[in-house]
DNA sequence: CGGCTGATTGATCCCGGTCAAATGAGGTGG
DNA sequence: CCACCTCATTTGACCGGGATCAATCAGCCG
């Protein structure tokens, strides 16, 4: 399902996307092709990667997959408060922190990098480029994070559910997972409810109602956004947060 | 109402919380207090300090008065993200990034230092603990986001309410901003409804339903908690995610 | 074939939103 | 000192978006 390139392309998406948040010096990008050869690991479907409570040691850089971030409350309730797209980095920095406060499963097989602390703490003392490229991956995460709040705080179902899609849809496309209008989506109905703060139930006749509407197909593993323009309006999205283009 | 000291206890709440988050080194803490100093600003209430889409030159760190994250939708919903405490720090770093956003407003009259990016630069490469202590703030700022994700996805009004007023009670505790076990609490019943994702009517009868359950006391810009374990419990709170001791 | 997980549907209920109005608490100018 | 305005809080009545409960259905796998 996510088969490892033999030569050195895994490092692809990473190399665009820090890329597109911060311009990398070439010795950057080699040092950070090789931290990811040397670091290359392999999870199953559905493991915890990380769990609320631990020490983090490594910071993990995700080259194939999808996992997300979530955190639970003592009855069951749970909340997904991320996805984490190929590409993007797990825990840049995290080590300063004693513990980890939210938990992290993949929902596909995963391929990541792990690179240790001393590793890491070489790799951007060594390149300042590198260094301010994951500093920003952190900011637009806190920024993601921002707008999840608005959307479960003041959205109705219908545009919260659009804007989850449109925002995947638009994190996909840098790295180059977006075929014509579609891309595959490994994500159960729960899952996405988990996401937005619905039940099961009413997330399903969400994502029928955008059916029936015509602004998007998903079946069998795959999202097909048939009128973005519509998808978008109808979720009053707009893709400032996620600073795809440098500045 | 935030009357500034005349001498150079002003800096007080930052030293303390970022010392809360990494030990600082004697020069750090000198150099710190000498930023402070000089880069002291004040503004009135209800004065938006930035606007989403503004580009950042500067970092702010909350010397008195409170402050607020918040951002709108086009037919005017408006969702508070985060609260801005004294001691914090607004945007740390966010300079890396072509622009803002969300906006950030005063809620009282508030002092702060505008620490311009060439020196906050020069700050954190002369003192590596102070550097990781900005880094520490933002990665808490990041984890306090996701707690709200949760709050305002998957728990219900009132575990809501008591959830935000015990995270804003242990956040202003660690800078000595309460006494007994009260606080000057300067947020209208609109904001808190902005913050908690609820109506104002909403927002109110569930503050009645806390006050008439004996587990606080709000009147006159003062909230006082009468029994911190009862309101604790019905908010399933649990204070890791705020970071408040070094590991 | 039985068991499991995920998607779907139907029926009912309730938490919290909306609308509308009243009350109170400053603040200001005559 | 009072009329008046504005902004925040409070209350009441009603409504609706989304939750909950309970089946059913469809793949998939051993």
């Amino acid at each position: 399902m996510h088969p490892a390139p033999i030569d050195g392309s895994l490092a692809q998406p990473v190399i665009r996307r820090l890329n597109a948040l911060r311009r990398l010096s070439d010795e950057g990008i080699a040092s950070l092709e090789r931290a990811i050869r040397e670091g290359t690991q392999h999870v199953g479907a559905g493991e915890d990667l990380i769990c609320e409570g631990d020490a983090v040691h490594s910071v993990r850089i995700i080259l194939s997959g999808w996992l997300c971030r979530y955190k639970t409350l003592e009855d069951g309730r749970r909340q997904i408060v991320n996805f984490v797209l190929p590409g993007e980095t797990c825990d840049a920095y995290t080590y300063l922190l004693s513990m980890i406060d939210h938990s992290i499963a993949t929902l596909t097989p995963v391929v990541y990098a792990d690179v240790k602390r001393p590793q890491f703490e070489a790799l951007v003392a060594h390149d300042r480029s590198v260094a301010e490229a994951f500093w920003c991956e952190t900011l637009v995460n806190s920024a993601i994070q921002r707008e999840w709040a608005i959307n479960l705080g003041r959205r109705l179902a219908l545009e919260r559910v659009a804007h989850l899609l449109c925002e995947l849809y638009e994190r996909l496309s840098p790295v180059g997972l977006i075929e014509g209008n579609s891309c595959a989506f490994p994500v159960t109905q729960m899952d996405l409810a988990d996401a937005t703060g619905l039940s099961v139930v009413h997330l399903n006749r969400t994502l029928q109602e955008l059916r029936s509407s015509g602004l998007i197909l998903l079946r069998e593993r795959t999202l097909t956004i048939t009128d973005l323009n519509a998808l978008r309006s109808t979720a009053l999205f707009s893709p400032n947060y996620l600073y795809l283009h440098r500045a």
